[in-house]
This record gives C-alpha cells, sequence and structure tokens, in this order.
DNA sequence: TACGGTCAATGACTTCGGGTCAATAAAAAA
DNA sequence: TTTTTTATTGACCCGAAGTCATTGACCGTA
C-alpha cells in the first residue's frame, strides 16, 4: 500500500469516527457536511471522495459491528438453535443500543430512504442479517436439531420481523423501552413456540 | 359552519388528495409543495396555512381508515380474541398495502423523524394502535377469556412490534412480498402461541 | 532526478426546494 | 358602513447538499 492509499485510508477512516461521534452526541439532522469535515480537519470536498451522500455514512457506520457477531457465532458450533438465536438476538440488540438512538434512527430512515437504491436490485438492505439467520437454522437441520422439512425462509423472514419491529419500535418510542431486556422477554417467551412444531 | 370555513375545509381537503395522488403515483420525493399547490390550483403559501411541513401531510393522510377499524371492531363483540386480533391485524395490513409502498415508506420515516415531535411528550406514535389492541385484550380479560393477571402492556407491546416489523420490513423490501398473506401466516402460526399461557 | 500522469484535496460556487411574510382581498362582525 | 378577521398570494429568503475546475503532492518509469 502506497503513502498515498495509506493517507486516503486515514482520512476516511477520521472522517468517519468524527461523523459518529457528532451524530451520537447531536443528532442526525443538527449536524450538516461542514460540521464534519471541519472538525475531522479537512474540506468539504473531501467528504465527497468517500461518500456520495450525507447518509451513505451512516450506513458505512452501522454494519461494521455484525462481522464479529458472524466469527463469535462460530464458536457456538456446538450450543442448540435456541441458544444462537437468543444470542444473535442479544447481539443485535447491543449493537443497536450501542450505536444509539439517534444514529439508529437514522439507519432505519435510510433504509428506507428510496434515494438510497442498492447497488443491485435484487439485494435487500436486510441481506446481512438474513444470511446470518439461515445460516443458524440450516445448520440446525444438518445437525437434525430441526426436521428437514423446516420452512427456513419462512422462519428466517419472522425473525427478521421481530428484529426490525423491535428495532423501529425502540426508536419510534425515543428510546422509552429496554431494547435488551425487550429482546431476552421475547426470546424467553416466543422462540420456542416459534421453532416448538419444528423440533425434532 | 360559514362560508370562508366551508372554503378553508374544501381547500384543505383538495389538497391531502391532490397530496395523495402525487405522492402514491410518484413518491414523496419526485413531488415538492408547489408540485402539490399547482395542481390543486392554490398557492404555495396556501400549503403552509393547513400544514407546518410538507411531510405532516403524510401523517395526516394514513390514519384516516382507522378510525373505520374501531367501530368495525365493536361490531365484533361476540367473536372470540383470536377473532379479532386477527381481524385487526389484516385490517392493518389492508391499510398499509392500500396507501402504496411510497406513502407507506414515508410515513414510516416521518415517525421516525426526530424533528417531527409530537404535540405532548408522552404520546407515542403509535398510540392509536396501542389502544385499540388494548381494548381488546382487556375486553377479553373482562369476558374472561384471559386470565386476569394477563400482561396486558406486555403484550400488547408485543402485537405493536410485529405490526410495525411486517410494515417496516415490506417497505425495506420495496414491496417484494405480500402482506396480507403474511399478515395471515403469521396470525395463524403465532397468535395462539402467544396467548397460550393466559387462555383461560 | 527528471518528468508525465494520477489522484486526493480544496473551497468557491451552483442548485434547489422548503419555508416565510408583508400585502391583498373577501368575508364576518360591529 | 366601517372595522376586524382571516384565507390567500407569490416573490423572496435561506441554508445545506452536492459540484467541479484547479492545485500540488506523490507515484512509477527511464
Amino acid at each position: 500500500m502506497t503513502k498515498r492509499q495509506e493517507n486516503a485510508k486515514k482520512t476516511k477512516l477520521k472522517l468517519v469516527k468524527t461523523a459518529l461521534e457528532l451524530f451520537k452526541d447531536t443528532g442526525f439532522y443538527d449536524i450538516n457536511v461542514e460540521d464534519i469535515t471541519k472538525k475531522a480537519g479537512v474540506s468539504k470536498g473531501t467528504f465527497y471522495t468517500y461518500f456520495k451522500r450525507k447518509e451513505d455514512i451512516v450506513l458505512e457506520i452501522s454494519r461494521a459491528p455484525f462481522s464479529e457477531i458472524a466469527e463469535e457465532l462460530d464458536l457456538m458450533k456446538d450450543k442448540d438453535i435456541i441458544e444462537k438465536l437468543t444470542y444473535y438476538f442479544r447481539r443485535f440488540m447491543e449493537c443497536v443500543e450501542f450505536s444509539g438512538i439517534h444514529i439508529c434512527r437514522q439507519w432505519t430512515r435510510d433504509v428506507l430512504d428510496p434515494n438510497n437504491v442498492p447497488e443491485n436490485k435484487d439485494s435487500q438492505k436486510w441481506d446481512y442479517d438474513f444470511e446470518m439467520l439461515r445460516t443458524i437454522l440450516e445448520n440446525a437441520v444438518l445437525g437434525k436439531e430441526l426436521k428437514s422439512d423446516t420452512p427456513i425462509e419462512l422462519l428466517t423472514h419472522i425473525f427478521i420481523c421481530e428484529l426490525y419491529g423491535m428495532m423501529t419500535c425502540w426508536c419510534m418510542s425515543d428510546g422509552k423501552f429496554e431494547p435488551l431486556q425487550w429482546t431476552e422477554q421475547f426470546c424467553n417467551m416466543q422462540l420456542e413456540n416459534i421453532l416448538k412444531p419444528y423440533l425434532t
């Protein structure tokens, strides 16, 4: 990697970190692009060499922790499916809570923004979550925990709705309930119920 | 009602109807306030005598059908709770589908918009749904369908998450699944499971 | 080390649509 | 009739997102 590329990487990182801080404290709409670039010590134009739109930086920020979760799940191979799902739900909500209400709200709004089009039109905003949950279910089928006729796509879809529903409600409520506690409660009450017909 | 008040009412209605049409066809961001007022045959300023922000008209539009639902539920007094809930879920999703993906998406974005503050800070964006669902559950307790120690608030909250989760996912998927079919499936699979511990 | 090409960085400038407001006219009240 | 109220108007303002021609530091090559 050349010096130039290194500097470019640093600049981008600086922008992401600065934006993260500012958004977290003050909210997305009360911070404009120049606030970010000034604090990061670069010019406005530089922002746009790294991001097409102001909104893009939020998407950049928010998906970062999810690669960790994938690794953590790999270490849980011998645990049963309920534990794995419970873990995923908890980690998802931890990320939601950690990123804070401002960023989480903006992320959701970005994902719903018609101007924010995915690169290829078949991809979904929840692809990442979808893949992870599906992997958990598929492994459970392979490991004979779940029957072979389990409707994996359907169940995955249900779980996605649960996760995004909780997240949306949390944002709508302006953070008035505890997302983690809430998730725990859901997992205890519902996961087993949903899976029961398919458990071997 | 004086002539002036009548005209004002007509003007506002005209704006709402025109905006509804335009948003439904073309989407919220591709229509600006002048498009609406021009087509409605009034001036731009008039828009702002009736709505504080461009976004407000979407909130105005979207909640209209819900007073009907309340009436319809009143006529179902003798039905059991599962039927009532299934009915509410279906009607909710019918409204979602009918309003169309553009408006539904924008409604969700508005509700998540930090600039869009509720009149009093204790009120929630889902108050309307919350009240209706709670009423259904409360009546079921009064009618001895549900045990008296049923955690009504918790269950209501769960149902809200389900509804908003489905809606959010539908918008995110850009309308790629059938919300009604999806709801039906959910109700058949889950409603009974969720309520089972509390049924008498 | 000289030199042409590349690319990150700059910041003045453009664009654009949301929102304002003083003036107007028509209706209601006095 | 006079005064007050209020819906309407549209030119104007504003502010922030996003653009782009220009610069100069860095890169590979000879």
